[in-house]
DNA sequence: CTGAAAGCGCTAACAT
DNA sequence: ATGTTAGCGCTTTCAG
């Protein structure tokens, strides 16, 4: 009894062959159920557990999951982390965490760590595919990889996405049916699929509406609070600022709105705001915020649900999945009232 | 030119044992430089990477480190995780996740990884040691463990953490340094050491500045936004309310400034707020709140540190290691005024 | 139904 | 400085 048990510890003491124990332990029908049930005790009795690596090894597989995003200190993606988690575990896979910081080493080197067998297959989130390293030109289509949350361009994995543009119309619209009629946008980085999709939205929800969209009304920010803050700043020393604003995340929401305190202006009152996301804490923001919900658990549990089908030899989805999003109404939103601004501001 | 390279691949080409070769990408000294070059850039060509799983194998590691947590949801591990990550990578760690859901099942299966050699050794902060399962009176001492966050009480692992109570009596003198004697604390649930320490803090800081806490002034919660704001209710409906609350966690000073709000009353004009964390987006709220910060990127850096020296072979640090924190002062505080509480309640 | 034998791909001990 | 040999512990043919 010296270290653990082994495979063949358990086979000595029954007198049976490894081959059979092993086999009893994966209840193969082949083994006598009196004979499975032996072993069982035996793996009990000797606290016995298989050794992953070597089984690893044999089967060529690791049980792993990779999710690849770009920066795990980001909040928003814990309800994907979560329902990846959970469906993963349901199918007896892990979840190896992956971030890029989008750096391209790391994001090739995430790809070859599913060649090196450390993964059977990968989420990725991060909005690319590595554009240098050994495999960019060879990135086999047939790689269990699963694109989720940001979009990819001409990529030949699965997709689980939204419609960012037709959230961003609903969230705009939204805004246009309270009497808004100066509605800016603040976006996320352009050259991001995800945040050219809701910029457009927002276009389309102004153009359907008949309203214009004056010089100014369309600032860039970075999905961080203070480029929030910056791009609402912005928008206030426009000649005529807005009455209300769309704004790509729910955290440049917060900025924006932390800005517009600081202005002295009030939201809703003066200023209505809708966000995207629906992060944890927006519905505890004061005012609560309004802004458009992605199932962001769901969306986990699909991405990680299409990766475990194409693992099982399942095929691939041929269409992207669509996950729909729904407009939650808080008190960041009211209906336009052309009065004076209130001036009541906190920081003069 | 079928499949992946193996090692014999490269040691074919070359002329080379398969040992050599191994030897080569290992950059052992004993195998000639050009020797060395020569199997580097045949690797190049043949774009080899090494099994990890036959490596794993052999080696008997699997270079990968477990991060246990009760929910991998919530908001809070989240720069703990990015500590963790950074630190695992610049070693060569992968991180695993683990979701525990305070499901003792799962916190038993957790450390059963362990010895199946799933992973080399584990970050724990779920503040409990399995009760149950095969290996509960047998958790060998050396095991590979590290304790974070969330202590455990007669547990032989070496553990990193806050002084919790220190950083309580510190957020509640501030309290008390502004004139407040009045005043409550919301703690999260009881039997676990955190709530414990935090609670005895508040305690502690009282007795110092002799001020009693009247009955009801110790309310408690369970660390969710809801139960801050149950707490809060209960607080303003005893005779003489608080003007001043210390909250366990910045989830449930969220709450409970939500329902003074709804009560009309002002943060932090009527009453103080302190809370405890500095989530994300704990500054960006309104008012900005007040709260103890962890440094949390530091403690996931630091428990990957010491569970790095442990599996290195460095042996284990004698005493826990404590991180310090600071009281973050923002806006949810405020001197205390004996003026009547404003009455312009928003929901009358 | 069970056993014998082979081997997954690598590394490490032991040669030379 | 390199090669030979021997496994790591498991699963899976192939035989019986």
């Amino acid at each position: 009894m010296t270290g653990r048990p082994r495979i063949k510890d358990i086979a000595l003491k029954l007198g049976l062959s490894a081959a059979t124990v092993s086999r009893a332990l994966a209840d193969n029908d082949l083994v006598a159920e009196a004979t499975r049930s032996r072993v069982r005790d035996a793996a009990q009795a000797l606290n016995y557990r298989p050794d992953v690596r070597a089984r690893n090894l044999r089967t060529r597989k690791s049980m792993a999951a990779l999710l690849v995003v770009r920066d795990v200190g980001n909040p928003f993606y814990l309800d994907i982390l979560k329902g990846v988690e959970a469906t993963a575990r349901e199918a007896g896979y892990s979840i190896l965490m992956g971030n890029t910081e989008n750096d391209p080493d790391r994001e090739a080197e995430y790809f070859d760590m599913l060649r090196d067998g450390h993964a059977d297959g990968m989420i990725l989130m991060t909005g690319k595919l590595p554009s240098r390293g050994a495999q960019a030109e060879t990135l086999p289509a047939a790689l269990p990889v699963v694109v989720a949350l940001e979009l990819i361009e001409d990529c030949p994995f699965p997709h689980v996405q939204i419609d960012n543009a037709a959230a961003a119309r609903t969230a705009v619209r939204h805004l246009i049916g309270l009497g808004h009629r100066r509605v800016a946008h603040i976006s996320g980085p352009e050259p991001e699929m995800m945040s050219v999709l809701r910029h457009r939205g927002y276009r389309e929800a102004m153009v359907e509406a008949e309203l214009e969209i004056p010089a100014g009304y369309e600032q860039r920010g970075d999905y961080q609070l203070e480029s929030g803050q910056r791009a609402c700043r912005a928008l206030f020393e426009l000649p005529e600022p807005p009455s209300a604003i769309f704004v790509a995340n729910d955290e440049m929401a917060f900025g924006a709105i932390h800005e517009l305190r600081r202005l002295g202006l009030d939201v809703p009152a003066d200023v209505s705001i809708v966000g995207f996301d629906d992060l944890y804490l927006s519905k505890a923001f004061f005012p609560p915020l309004t802004t458009v919900c992605q199932p962001r658990q769901e969306i986990g549990r699909a991405a990680m649900g299409i990766l475990l089908r194409m693992l099982g030899g399942g095929g691939r989805p041929t269409a992207p999945m669509v996950i729909p999003t729904s407009l939650r109404i808080r008190g960041s939103t009211a209906p336009y009232r052309p009065q004076l601004r209130s001036s009541r501001g906190h920081h003069p």
